[in-house]
DNA sequence: GTATGTGCAAAGAGTTTGCAGGGTA
DNA sequence: TACCCTGCAAACTCTTTGCACATAC
């Protein structure tokens, strides 16, 4: 992981960089998002500046986070706005999402058992499930940039 | 691809085995679920429904998608309820994820860029991003079972 | 001082649920 | 016939937005 503090202040000199004010709320999401260790969400990052701000709003939090993850502060874990559905092969498998015109793709690639345990070695889970999503711009969309 | 023919077969006697009745309107979700290759969202499906069963309501192909996942014949591609974030590394990383406690990690893997380009190459896409999850159960939750 | 950020409340999107009536087996 | 399924509408969750007030710079 990322030392927290160095995280800190990347975070706020990108802030000031980009004329964004330093608020108290903001410092506090910062901080939190800085130091996170295990992806919170926003309820949970609401819930911590609300120790400190009481008054601090969701929409605030929201917001905020918008904010860093527009600067590149922050990465979303997130699928999409809803959920897409595959009858044909109901089993986990990777996928290629075209940003523009949101098209998926199933290629065949090899290696991801091998990665699978990979991962269940280095932390001890027991995997059941993996979501492999690789997100880009289809050649079709690339032409028409 | 799985022959659609052949997936459309295997819905219908999984529904017939576990006694869930066919009725048209599940009849006309599961052809376009067998024969997707494009990952329909649920207003899709809708739309291709309303086309024979001008009267079917949403509601029924929300339920009947739920049927088909709870019979893991569907695959859906979704992240969770509501976002996560990572202020720390504010990159794509893989992530572990608990299925009981909802707790992520972030393992060191190798092999992610040699099979990003693979998806690059067998696509065509430009890839910018990529999302690997792998959904499991961590060591403290497995001693709880 | 001024533009930006906050907090509130309402609106919006996607999804789920309860219930009465209709259709499958 | 009996139970399951459908369709409607309401409810629910997560998220976004508009606006008046407050505040960082």
């Amino acid at each position: 992981m990322a030392d927290p503090q160095a995280r800190l202040e990347q975070m706020l000199a990108r802030l000031k960089a980009c004329n964004f004010r330093l608020t108290p709320q903001r410092l506090a999401v910062v901080k939190i998002l800085a130091a996170s260790v295990d992806h919170p969400g926003v309820e949970r990052i609401y819930d911590q500046v609300k120790e400190v701000f009481p008054t601090t709003s969701l929409a605030t939090i929201y917001k905020t986070v918008a904010l860093l993850k527009e600067l590149n502060e922050v990465l979303e874990i997130r699928f999409s706005e809803s959920s897409r559905f595959d009858g044909n092969k109901p089993y986990p498998h990777p996928h290629v999402i075209c940003l523009k015109c949101k098209k998926i793709l199933d290629p065949e690639l090899a290696g991801i058992e091998k990665l699978t345990q990979e991962a269940s070695h280095r932390t001890g889970f027991r995997i059941v499930n993996h979501r492999l999503d690789f997100i880009g711009i289809c050649p079709e969309c690339q032409t028409q940039e």
